[in-house]
DNA sequence: ATTTTCACTTACTTTATGTAACCTATAATA
DNA sequence: TATTATAGGTTACATAAAGTAAGTGAAAAT
């Protein structure tokens, strides 16, 4: 009666990605390598907290890197590796296809939506 | 100062595909329509709680349909509609990353850490 | 008559995430 | 010089989501 089980690396890979966020940040890499503040304004309502450990996850999972360049005032940036950047046709695939088949709410939805406030 | 946004619809899938579980049924589902249990037990410890949420927001984005067979006793099947068959490709990508990337704790590891418990 | 299966729901607990304020160091501004 | 700003976070507390366990109602099998 059980059917085959779901591979185990399949469920790790998602179990790693899709926490919240996480998706969202190799996305945004995926731009080249960036400080903790660009990512941070990049996303929108995603706080300093919850950025922190997710930068902390991805790289103990070896998909991001993270480099302190010893300058005046330190810059530290945050860099995808090898097996974060092979997310691209992943996340190619998202784009894909959220662009066929998601709808955003329209600017007259949302000037509905105000409205309907008053009402 | 502030770079370019993601890409709404992006946002959107990402939102909806990263919620815990999400995924994983929608994988079990392109093995073809289900039951309920069928499901349940296919994903081990997900409970009916969290299936049940779960089917009605797939449902509810229309990447999901739930059909009700009006049998001696009723049977009720969760099935892809195209908008979730073509999650496919994603899928195929993530299965891709995962064999080339994730390592599984081996089954000696297994027994390492229950050797671990009585050290 | 009792147990089992299906498809769920409800009450309660634990974990994850959000919010806001704070910290240390350096740098720029008044 | 004192104040404010920026980078890269951390801490304490509040809320939301998920896990756990038990229960429900209808039908069916034992």
């Amino acid at each position: 009666m059980q059917r085959m089980q779901i591979c185990p690396r399949f469920e790790r890979a998602v179990e790693i990605l899709s926490k919240r966020w996480t998706t969202l940040i190799v996305y945004q890499l995926l731009e080249g390598p960036q400080r903790f503040v660009a990512i941070e304004n990049s996303l929108t309502n995603l706080s300093s907290k919850v950025l922190s450990e997710r930068l902390k996850e991805l790289e103990e999972e070896g998909i991001i890197e993270r480099t302190v360049y010893p300058e005046k005032p330190v810059r530290i940036e945050y860099a995808l590796t090898s097996k974060g950047q092979e997310l691209a046709p992943l996340m190619e695939q998202i784009s894909e296809w959220s662009t066929k088949w998601i709808e955003l709410p329209s600017e007259s939805d949302d000037l509905q939506s105000d409205k309907s406030k008053t009402e």
